[in-house]
DNA sequence: GTAGGGATACACT
DNA sequence: GTGTATCCCTACT
């Protein structure tokens, strides 16, 4: 594998890799069992990998937050498939997110990925980066995008496949905060943020 | 603190 | 078809 590691991790992240069944539950729940699971993005010669620290859960038509509120349309159109498929858009001219589609078909409700703990592929995500420091990495909606290649051509992908997923290979963190979501104008006030409590890679203390 | 950047949705011709 | 307000942010000062 590239970045000089001497062992080939991907059989392993490839063994515990959370099946469609995961995400086919209730945004927060997903959401909060996401923290300290793995995302994975495999490419060709290598991966790029982190645990996940930071989630926040969005909803359809109840939620005033989410991009699903007004009802279905082209962009949104993958919160309204079935679970278990990411959901990229691109915001402020500048960024993309990732989220990770929950729930059942026609019923949509996402998880948006904030923040990651680099776990692999390091060489890779700081050329990505452009020379920030490690901690910097991926501690943002945005940044874990760039650092780990994600943009338009995820969105809609399959979360089952060897390009794009989550693996879970060990039990989950015991620390769990809990807060409102953030950057968000309407629907705020509702606690579906959940990060990994003294993790140094969320993108804030809230 | 704030400038920047581009896609989107929806209101209007 | 065109105008424009908004957007789940980041990198700078």
């Amino acid at each position: 594998m590239g970045d000089g590691s001497l062992l080939d991790l991907t059989p392993f992240l490839r063994a515990h890799r959370l099946p469609a069944e995961f995400y086919r539950r209730d945004a927060a729940e997903v959401a909060r069992d996401l923290l300290g699971a793995i995302l994975v993005r495999g490419e060709r010669d290598g991966v790029t990998a982190g645990f996940i620290v930071e989630v926040e859960a969005y909803y359809g038509g109840t939620d005033p937050a989410s991009h699903a509120f007004g009802g279905r349309t082209p962009r949104n159109d993958p919160m309204f498939r079935d679970g278990g498929h990411a959901y990229v858009y691109f915001v402020y001219g500048n960024h993309f997110m990732l989220n990770v589609v929950t729930g059942r078909e026609g019923a949509p409700s996402a998880v948006l990925l904030r923040a990651l703990e680099p776990a692999a592929g390091f060489s890779r995500m700081r050329r990505r980066r452009g020379g920030v420091t490690d901690r910097r990495l991926t501690n943002g909606p945005g940044r874990l995008a760039r650092a780990l290649g994600i943009d338009r051509s995820h969105n809609g992908m399959a979360l089952t496949g060897d390009a794009l997923y989550i693996s879970a290979p060990y039990s989950r963190r015991a620390a769990i905060a809990r807060s409102g979501r953030i950057g968000v104008a309407r629907g705020g006030e509702r606690a579906l943020r959940f990060c990994a409590q003294d993790s140094p890679f969320v993108s804030r203390s809230a």
